[in-house]
DNA sequence: AGGTAAGTTTACGTTAACGTCAATGTAAAC
DNA sequence: GTTTACATTGACGTTAACGTAAACTTACCT
C-alpha cells in the first residue's frame, strides 16, 4: 500500500522520504546519511528531516550502479561530478568531454574483463555439458 | 634483463619469485602473502620461500581479474573453487554447472550495468560534441 | 668479513564503508 | 496523553584488504 505516511493530495510526491529510497533499493538509512555525508547527495530538509527528491534518487541510481561495478565511494563522487552539468565555456566543456573519454574507456576495459569473464565460464559449461554427456553414455 | 636470480641452467623456469610476480602484475608482496593467508593461492616452498608455479600464476591473474571487476577476496575465492576441478562423478559435475550458471548470469547483469554507464556517458559526450560545435558556430 | 638484495614471520596501523547502539525529537494513532 | 513509528545526530565498533615497521635468515658480491 506504499504507507503514504505523508498524505499527499493529489500531487504527485515527487519527493521521497529516506524510508521510502531505502526500501525501493534495499540500503540502510544509515547509507543513505553516509552518502550524503561524503557529499554524493544532498536532500533538501524540511526541519532536520531528509527529503529527497527525483533528481536525488537518479543519483543514488547511479551510485548503487557505480558500487555493483566495483567502484568506489570516491571514485563513484568523481562519476557524479561528471553527470552534473555545472560547466559553462567551451573551455570547460571540453575538460569535462576529456574526462568522459577517459572514464569510457576504462568502462570499455572493465567490459573486456568482464566478457573473458563469461566467456571463460561459458568454456566450463561446455566442457561439463560434454563430460555429463560421456559418462550418461556408458 | 629479467634479473635471473636464482640462474636457470638451460630449462625453461615455469616458476617465479615472488617479486618476479608482484612486479609484473604491480601488486606488493604483501598482498600475495596476503592472498596466500587467504587461501586463494599456495605456492610450493624451497626452504621458507615461495616459488610460485604457472597455474598459481594464472590463478593471480583471475584474482586480478576478479578485484577489477569489483568483487571481494572471498567471492573471488568461491570462483576460484569452481576453477578448481575437483570434482568426479556426475552429481558434482551437475552441482558444479549449476553454479557455473547462475555465476554467468551474474556476470551478465554486471554487463548490462556496465553497458548502460557505457551508454550514458556516450550521450554525454555526444551531447557536449555538439554544444561545442554551438558555441564554435557563433 | 662485511655489505647488499631478496626472502621470511610477527604484529600493529590504516582506510573505506558502513553497522550498531544511545539519546533525543516529532508527529500521527489509539 | 501516551504509545508507536519514523526521524535526527553523535560516537564507537567492525570487517576487508592490505601497508608498514621490526627483527631476522640466506645467498651472493667484493
Amino acid at each position: 500500500m506504499e504507507t503514504p505516511h505523508t498524505l499527499d493530495t493529489g500531487e504527485k510526491p515527487r519527493t521521497y522520504s529516506i524510508r521510502q529510497l531505502s526500501k525501493e533499493f534495499d540500503v540502510t538509512a544509515r547509507a543513505l546519511r553516509f552518502y550524503e555525508d561524503k557529499g554524493l547527495i544532498s536532500p533538501e530538509r524540511k526541519g532536520q528531516t531528509r527529503i529527497y527528491s527525483a533528481r536525488d534518487r537518479a543519483r543514488l541510481q547511479l551510485i548503487l550502479r557505480g558500487k555493483r561495478l566495483g567502484f568506489s565511494l570516491v571514485e563513484i563522487h568523481e562519476i557524479l561530478d561528471l553527470y552534473t552539468p555545472k560547466d559553462r565555456g567551451a573551455q570547460q566543456i571540453r575538460a569535462t568531454l576529456a574526462k568522459y573519454r577517459v572514464q569510457i574507456e576504462n568502462l570499455k576495459r572493465q567490459r573486456e574483463d568482464l566478457e573473458g569473464a563469461i566467456h571463460d565460464m561459458q568454456n566450463g559449461c561446455a566442457w561439463m555439458e560434454d563430460e555429463l554427456k560421456k559418462l550418461e553414455n556408458k
